[in-house]
DNA sequence: ACTCTTATCTACATTAATGTCAATAATATT
DNA sequence: AATATTATTGACATTAATGTAGATAAGAGT
């Protein structure tokens, strides 16, 4: 048997949501799988229950440890002195990187366990406030609208914006261009 | 043993494909396995597979058809002589309903497969050539831009729209008009 | 009526994934 | 150095899903 590496529990669990993500990024919702996770991590796949304790607390932490990833990489983008030209380009970035696209298309197509939201709301709350601070909407509604705009097309882009920008036959410099046109459409 | 029914081939199919769509929408991914969408219709899983082959079989024909569904929504959706304030209303409803964020959800959490793209081409052609009718555009990247942001807000509002708007809490009158205040905004 | 096709079923086989358990060993603690 | 803790593992058990095969029967065509 060969020599047996002991990692603290946090290594452990964070190196094996690391090796989920990137199966889940290679893969798909098929390649989170405890055997195949396990095996591409190099563990045993009884070590990965007795760190998560069964299948589903494994993706759980992944669909938890994504959720804070991308709310994470929203406030960044928030946080800073964004210019209005900038926020949408802040966000789209924020939503279409880092696998965050297939994160909300994985909550779209699971079925139960639902989780906790509250992060998320928080990040809404943040979300409204500093686009109304950048923007100096009029009305309520209109703060509403473009905040739903502009979330909706961020999420659709990182769903499929690489698909759709080929189909369409765009140019680097259209695509890139796009959030900041988008601002400049609402603004 | 109860009396048998005996379909024709098409009606069975059908009925499979009906009962994984519906196992699809109340369930997620999870629910789209042989023995429950057989279980839902009624019959064997072996007169399933019978049918399609393989599970993986059924999930292609589920696909397939869903995506077909998607295609024939928009091409009624712009085949009607539209006028700008109803084009994008219609993209976002053919989008929106019927299920068909959960295809585009799906296809993007899926690991290989791979299928044919030449039916969505096709129809991007026909979004291309009515949307620059409709709209009377100046440039290619306008029209590029205009059709990305669309379809980009109209997928992800099929997929996170219902909580997108219950996060902003947004009325039912903001919410209704939202797609025509879309297309406002780019006219 | 008769035959032919094939949709359908039951029963079984196979595979893959999940989960359990007791033993082992790496590290921290005393 | 002795002890305690617990991360790790291999082997086994269980479950669930997929797939196979042969028999049956419903309906179409003659």
């Amino acid at each position: 048997m060969a020599v047996r590496r002991r990692r603290t529990a946090d290594e452990s669990r964070s190196l094996i949501l690391t090796t989920a993500a990137e199966r889940l990024r290679i893969y798909g919702l098929e390649g989170l799988n405890i055997t195949g996770v396990a095996e591409d991590a190099g563990i045993s796949h009884a070590t990965l229950i007795h760190h998560f304790g069964s299948s589903g607390g494994m993706r759980d932490a992944l669909a938890q440890k994504m959720t804070l990833d991308l709310v994470q990489d929203l406030v960044v983008a928030l946080d800073a002195k964004v210019s209005p030209s900038e926020l949408a380009r802040n966000v789209f970035a924020a939503l279409s990187e880092g696998g965050h696209g297939k994160l909300l298309a994985w909550r779209a197509v699971e079925g139960g366990s639902g989780q906790d939201f509250s992060v998320v709301r928080e990040m809404f709350g943040k979300l409204l406030a500093t686009t109304q601070k950048v923007l100096e909407v009029d009305t309520r509604e209109d703060l509403q609208r473009i905040i739903l705009l502009v979330a909706t097309a961020a999420i659709g882009y990182g769903i499929a914006g690489d698909t759709l920008c080929d189909l369409l036959g765009m140019s680097e410099e259209t695509v890139d261009g796009f959030p900041q046109w988008v601002t400049a459409q609402i603004g």
